[in-house]
DNA sequence: TTGACAGGTGAACGATTGTTCACTAGGATT
DNA sequence: AATCCTAGTGAACAATCGTTCACCTGTCAA
């Protein structure tokens, strides 16, 4: 049996029922009647890297089950089918989000932050309790109201800046908390 | 044993080895000694839809494994800690990626398309194989060379047009070929 | 023709799975 | 004081898990 084909099939039933198939499940995946025929199969698989075993030998869900194929840049042009074999696979939640628990989503309404391609509709990935630097974007409280903008320190001084040229620096008279720092934008069309 | 505790056990078992854990594990987790307390423990959960079950009594992950949590939108004010509780949760990779065979990532290089929120460093998610909408952003091959733009049908004519004032709207001469149509956009500071 | 070898079958193995039963201890209610 | 209910223990159960063995085919090389 193709050796590609088991894979695909495998990425297919850990997309559709959230867990890798066991062994006889993928005997009977790919149409095989025993089990062993599948371990001998599996091991191979798992000296080329292709997928991975627990200390129980149950099948572990790599890259390939989760991940996206990553390309190269669209000026760069296009590649062509032969060199997708070699790209690399990325899941997006790992990627995004590295600490679970202090992340969240936000979705954003208004044009205050366009400048930094942050614009209506985006939805934008936060992490709670990290110490911000100057230029990073924050989710802040400034005199009782809640906005995104970027965060500059200028000496001692702690102004928030618009990405928008419209819209007026603000500096805070009597408060201002800094809630999370903005990771990520993501945007669905 | 509280039950929101057992929960993020669980839900950091599942970060750290990529799959469920079994009744007996969670037992070892949660510092019980009995499997059947973990099993009626577990199936008050299902009941209130923290967790799921196989049809082979198996824990799957379901969207508290693998999902960030959703809050209100920036300018609307900051959602309390209390509010919190009862937001949505959710998985970019599903939510971001519906095909996942026909969909890659690609990186974004040049200003072309600054004005639709796109900008240099950019990550693109591409989807292959459907038919572009006028006004879709596609990836496309004009005249043998790769670009990114928006796709606009005028009548019978087709043209690429950039999302920069500063770039010309292209049309083609001899060949364009639509590769994929640009589903979403994703940044990472 | 012979030998080696990869690929698959089928059956048995111990280990671990989720389920189920009987049972105990502690609170709360009546 | 008597009752009910929840929460947890411990042991037994069939089912399924991954592994391993002997065995049967082809195919390819010597």
């Amino acid at each position: 049996m193709d050796k590609e084909k088991t894979v695909k099939k495998i990425q297919q039933f850990y997309q559709k029922r959230k867990r890798m198939p066991s062994f006889s499940e993928v005997a009977e995946l790919i149409g095989y009647k025993s089990k062993n025929a599948v371990s001998k199969l599996v091991d191979k698989l798992v000296e080329r890297e292709l997928l991975s075993k627990d200390e129980q030998g149950r099948l572990l869900p790599g890259r390939l089950m989760r991940g996206v194929q990553v390309l190269g840049t669209v000026a760069a042009g296009f590649p062509s089918p032969a060199e997708e074999e070699l790209c690399d696979t990325l899941s997006l939640d790992e990627w995004l989000v590295p600490h679970r628990e202090a992340t969240f989503l936000l979705k954003v309404t208004g044009d205050s932050m366009q400048d930094a391609g942050i614009v209506d509709g985006d939805m934008v990935l936060a992490e709670r309790g990290c110490q911000p630097r100057s230029g990073d974007i924050v989710i802040a409280e400034i005199d009782h109201e809640w906005t995104m903008k970027y965060f500059v320190r200028d000496g001692a001084k702690v102004v928030l800046r618009p990405g928008n040229t419209k819209y007026p620096v603000l500096v805070p008279r009597c408060e201002l908390k800094i809630a999370a720092i903005v990771r990520g934008v993501i945007r669905k069309y």
